[in-house]
DNA sequence: AAGGTTACCTGCCCGC
DNA sequence: TGCGGGCAGGTAACCT
């Protein structure tokens, strides 16, 4: 489910719904997610202070100095319901507050994770140490893009899509980024000319701000929102759309496999240079 | 060292 | 209707 805008739609419909909430208990399904869970121990009547996003994780900042970070995978999921409703399928964690509510933590193929440490050592986590930077920040520019290209062979959309070399751009937004910018998705990384390194930065940084938005417009149906693929899906201009029409030029929108994602592209109005 | 492949896991959709 | 194969929006551990 989450790439970039999605998991800042998911901490935009938590932060009303859990700041301030006091920890009192936390139980899980016994399944292993990705990696074990953390001990939550050191967490229990603890509040939560504030919810972030980096990269793709959701930080749960709470007042003892900890902070819990959690990872969507594909397919987690968070919903805040009332402590008496009924466990769902799929449901590994819930966290239980003083305020009666919980938070359930839903991922069906259990790709997700979750991991604790201290807050002032957060950037030099494992998972975070090696992380490039935000699309959104002005740190992402057409001269940062070009420079730490600059030795690499693979395709320019695998390259997007490295979260060492930014973070965020998942499969659907690196192809409809690559579009917006009219660049050829197997194009040799440090083989773009500097403005279209600029030109793609640009489009990367409006796609997704426009999938916030979009997400942005639904936060208030928050828990039926997250996990459906709805909502900006009517915006896709290539993604999904095998042998349909480009919006541009009508010539049918054609599909590779690139490092073994799914990529849809225009070949005309994505040619080559 | 970069790049390619595989693995993790379940559900769904498609073709036979 | 049933079954098998392929595929899914992420990440990292392996190889070479």
């Amino acid at each position: 489910m989450p790439e970039l805008p999605e998991v800042e739609t998911v901490v935009a419909g938590l932060k009303p719904q859990i700041t301030g909430a006091k920890l009192v208990s936390v139980s899980d399904s016994g399944k292993n997610l990705r990696y074990p869970l953390p001990d939550f121990s050191t967490l229990l009547q603890q509040n939560i202070q504030r919810v972030e996003r980096r990269a793709k994780y959701l930080l749960f900042y709470f007042e003892n100095g900890q902070t819990l970070i959690w990872h969507l995978g594909m397919t987690g999921q968070f919903h805040v319901l009332a402590q008496h409703e009924a466990k769902t399928k799929h449901e590994h964690v819930t966290l239980t507050f003083t305020d009666g509510n919980t938070l359930r933590y839903r991922d069906t193929r259990r790709f997700g994770y979750a991991g604790l440490c201290d807050s002032d050592d957060l950037e030099q986590h494992a998972w975070f140490a090696k992380l490039g930077v935000e699309p959104l920040l002005d740190d992402f520019s057409g001269d940062y893009l070009r420079d730490i290209l600059k030795t690499r062979k693979t395709s320019i959309k695998q390259a997007i899509m490295d979260n060492h070399v930014v973070v965020g751009v998942g499969n659907i937004y690196a192809s409809e980024s690559l579009f917006r910018a009219g660049i050829h998705p197997t194009q040799v990384a440090n083989s773009l000319k500097p403005k279209q390194y600029a030109l793609l930065v640009q489009h990367i940084k409006t796609v997704l701000a426009e999938a916030i938005e979009a997400g942005g417009s639904t936060i208030s149906d928050f828990v039926k929102a997250v996990g459906k693929p709805g909502y900006f899906a009517h915006s896709f201009k290539v993604y999904g759309r095998e042998g349909e029409p480009c919006h541009t030029c009508k010539k049918p929108i054609e599909k590779i496999i690139l490092g073994g994602r799914v990529s849809f592209f225009c070949s005309k109005c994505q040619m080559m240079k």
